[in-house]
DNA sequence: CGGCCCATGTGAATACTTTCACAATAAAGA
DNA sequence: TCTTTATTGTGAAAGTATTCACATGGGCCG
């Protein structure tokens, strides 16, 4: 019987990412029409240890059957619950300029339920225009429209200086999640859950290593 | 006497990753005029804690004076160094779509010195065509162009299907360092290093915080 | 239907990261 | 010059995450 709904699980960021490296595999899997999985196997494909898949698993149930792996399509479905993706999300897109354009036009994120239902921007030569099928709002609309389409996470593609303001805004209109792509730190409430990519911070990753690798073995 | 050049230090990513906060912070407060800033109030603008902050410099010498904090401009210079950004990194962009288009127009990444100087696509109508100053170089010409260029880090913007194939034209050619965007598992042999970017990862990681999440006060 | 095989699930061990707590010490003011 | 004050730098402690290692038990073959 699988232990949910149990005390104060702690889940850690590492445990989450991987989730979805599993499901991404398991639905790689699932199109192969692959039936069962072995951790090692599942490891293997992921550049991981098979403990830790088990491990990873074991916190959510006992998925597996001993001697034979993880059934795919259950293990697949199972945790698109607990991911949450089995169902759909109604997001908006706040700044349509190169970065959120690129992110509208990207329909992987639709496929996966992840639906770009609005579009915002201040530039009055954006707003009406229609975007792949979207026509950009006004800002100042904003908080009406995120309540009366039940947009549930917003997507932040607006210069670093503004930022911090729209996602005032955006925590005032009753938002709790938020990915932001402004080099910057924002603040919010406890209770909203933020998220930042920062590509700057990838390319200073991979110079930090290039800077610092061992030298070639002479 | 800072303890540089030591034995194998092995620095953590997450130290890296907080090395390229504080760059940020004090390239701000740099241009506030700020002489000196303590541990604390870094911690503060970050939300880290002041001895990780001290801990995280420590392992690369000592920067700050006892009873006062750390001299800003000096600090900023001695991250740079370390993170290998107090130089330009000439980089190519593969793939012009969606996202190759929106990464090439962003101006900050030139400004913090890494230098998109090749754009690569196989798409004819592409190739030739003029991206914001780049001409679209062709995918086959690509070898010899990164050699000539002196390129040392690669962005990869193309479809997941063709991504690992490209990679090792890219690692063939001799690049060490590459930024991936395609939502796929590549592989590298160990001396390349490889940084990949999720959005859909992020997604679901708002999307896994927000299903599970304590449920408000009764 | 009995026994072997194999991979799971999981406590315990290990490895790694963060935080604590305080001695050391530079600056500033008396 | 001496005292006070503030903040660093760092071992040691506490807290997390990963890996080990093996008992457990379902599947399958004979
Ligand atoms: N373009 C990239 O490749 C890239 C890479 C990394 C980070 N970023 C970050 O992403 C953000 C957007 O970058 P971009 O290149 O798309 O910039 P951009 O200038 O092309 O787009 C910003 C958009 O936001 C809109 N905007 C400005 N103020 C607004 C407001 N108050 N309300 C609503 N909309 C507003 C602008 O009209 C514009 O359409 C920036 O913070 C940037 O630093 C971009
Ligand atoms: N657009 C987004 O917002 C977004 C978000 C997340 C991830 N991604 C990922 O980034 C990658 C690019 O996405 P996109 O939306 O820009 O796609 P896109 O189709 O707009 O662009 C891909 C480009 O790569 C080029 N290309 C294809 N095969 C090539 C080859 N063999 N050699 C050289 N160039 C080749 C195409 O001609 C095209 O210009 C994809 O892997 C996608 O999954 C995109």
């Amino acid at each position: 019987m699988p232990k949910k709904s149990e005390g104060k699980r702690k889940i850690s960021e590492s445990t989450i990412k991987r989730l979805s490296l599993y499901y991404r595999a398991l639905s790689l899997l699932e199109k192969e029409n692959q039936e069962t999985i072995s951790s090692k196997e599942l490891a293997r494909r992921e550049k991981l240890t098979p403990a830790q898949v088990r491990k990873d698993l074991s916190f959510f149930g006992s998925f597996g059957t001993r001697g034979l792996g993880y059934p795919v399509s259950e293990l697949k479905q199972r945790i698109a619950e607990i991911l949450g993706v089995n169902r759909v999300w109604n997001i908006a897109m706040i700044g349509v300029g190169n970065i959120g354009s690129a992110l509208v036009s990207y329909k992987e994120f639709q496929k996966q339920g992840f639906i770009i239902k609005l579009v915002f921007d201040n530039d009055q030569r954006k707003i009406g225009s229609n975007h792949k099928g979207l026509i950009v709002s006004d800002i100042r609309d904003m908080p009406r429209l995120l309540r009366e389409n039940h947009i549930e996470m917003v997507v932040l593609a607006v210069p670093a200086i503004v930022a911090q303001y729209i996602v005032d805004e955006v925590v005032a209109a009753g938002i709790k999640a938020i990915l932001n792509f402004a080099p910057i730190n924002l603040h919010v409430p406890p209770d909203v859950y933020l998220r930042s990519e920062n590509m700057s911070m990838e390319l200073e990753y991979l110079s930090f290593t290039l800077t610092n690798r061992r030298p070639p073995a002479e």
